[in-house]
DNA sequence: GCGTTGCATTGATCTAGGTCAAGGATTGTC
DNA sequence: GACAATCCTTGACCTAGATCAATGCAACGC
């Protein structure tokens, strides 16, 4: 979990597109929809093009490490990571699971701010932090858009407040099943059989419980005919009212931010 | 808490600056060093001033609530708020104390994504989110500093996680009077003598702990010589290393938000 | 100056979820 | 397609912090 990415050895497969971005490049790219490159105009989007290199990573790789040098930003355009921190004794709790749109690197002092882990292979648009400051000038447009990017990762870390400090462990299951079911849909994927990439552990370091603790609601949740399991990574949503009776609602809603408003 | 200001009945003692916003207002800005008024030129601080309200209100007024119409935007410029969720069975979690400098109001499809209540008197620059879109387009600078405040709010955000996530109530309290001092040195104050302007309730609502749970750690640290309590609201920390043992250090360190990078 | 009234502290007890320990089920590899 | 390596589940037990219940204290209005 804690080796650095080499980009040699791990970014084989990506290439081609690597050494020859373009607006091709661009076009194909699923996360458009929801990401900084939203707003661009063609030409915008060439530009943007000429200054990132596509990237891929395999599942389990750690390719941003808290309190590194930031050089970079990172876009993802495919997969999930993980990001989180890890406390001087090893504990560890994952901030977020990063989809196709979201961006990857903040910074504090010049160091990133966490780690990131490949949950599943990784595809991502990755950025010089300088040439990204270059741009913002020339296309304010991107930093509008970041900002509204921001506003809604913080609104989505103060639903994981309220989650992490006042929630039951069945209440918290609850809630992430119904949030990992809107991002897949706002993805323009199926709400339904919920997608769960990742593993028990890594659900316990987000929900702030154990493993064992998780297992023990899935169970119970299925017990309860409110969710069934298909395999360890899918759940099959049987009674979304009452899931979403258990959750507490809130998190359901578009999470649109309205430009600054 | 749950009653909403009135403009009126709320808003006096700022009456006079309200009508006659200028300058000269801004000059005298407390928190005009780390707000979103700090890359301003005069004569554009002139501008943002004539769109803006000079307000007041008392401890204990709920000028935010969540779900209404957000139609303003705020930036605190001296005292304490809460901004906090409720559950629907009326657990609460604080996520966040705001002090001058501070953002509030931002919205999730038009309503109020949180509840804001003064702790201390308060005040604070209002924005008619219209007009302030406005602004943006004619002074991008704004939107670059509030992209910075984002950032630095959300890098707090996942700090506040791992506290909820994963900190024993000892290790939480030791955090918070960490941040609270480091807090007050930014803004210039004395970074020793921790004032706590809110309850032991409010502590708990922000800690994910009970008003009892708070008591107990603050009384444990006592015993253990690493703060002295000056009343309710007040903390001398006697032995800043072990204090910054206990809390797991890493939220020391500057929260300086490199420009996006 | 003196109740009143919300805080804060402290104690006794309870419990949700953690910890420890054993199997079972998947997944990937050769 | 069998083995290894993880990952997941379940059970027994334990503990940090919640809950319940007094009691102390200090700020504020009159």
């Amino acid at each position: 979990m804690r080796d650095r990415v080499q980009e040699s050895a791990n970014c084989r497969g990506a290439a081609h597109r690597r050494q020859h971005p373009d607006a091709h490049t661009c076009d194909l790219c699923e996360a458009r929809a929801f990401n900084m490159c939203n707003a661009l105009e063609p030409h915008e989007l060439e530009r943007l093009a000429s200054i990132m290199s596509n990237q891929r990573v395999e599942a389990g790789a750690t390719f941003i490490e808290e309190g590194a040098p930031a050089d970079d930003l990172f876009n993802l355009t495919a997969g999930t990571v993980k990001v989180f921190k890890l406390l001087p004794d090893g504990r560890c709790q994952i901030t977020g699971f990063m989809m196709a749109g979201d961006f990857l690197g903040l910074s504090r002092g010049g160091a990133y701010a966490y780690s990131a882990t490949a949950v599943t292979p990784v595809t991502f648009c990755r950025f010089q932090r300088p040439q990204l400051r270059g741009l913002f000038n020339e296309l304010p447009k991107i930093e509008r858009q970041m900002l509204g990017l921001a506003m809604n990762e913080l609104m989505a870390a103060q639903d994981q407040m309220v989650l992490l400090g006042r929630k039951t462990a069945r209440e918290r299951i609850a809630s992430f099943l119904l949030t990992l079911s809107d991002r897949a849909v706002r993805r323009g994927r199926p709400g339904n059989p919920v997608d769960l990439p990742m593993t028990r552990g890594d659900i316990a370091d987000f929900l702030g419980l154990t493993t064992e603790t998780v297992s023990r609601s899935f169970t119970q949740l299925k017990t309860d005919k409110v969710i069934a399991l298909k395999g360890n990574h899918g759940v099959d949503i049987l009674d979304l009212d009452a899931l979403e009776e258990i959750a507490g609602i809130d998190e359901r809603g578009e999470l649109a931010f309205d430009g600054i408003a």
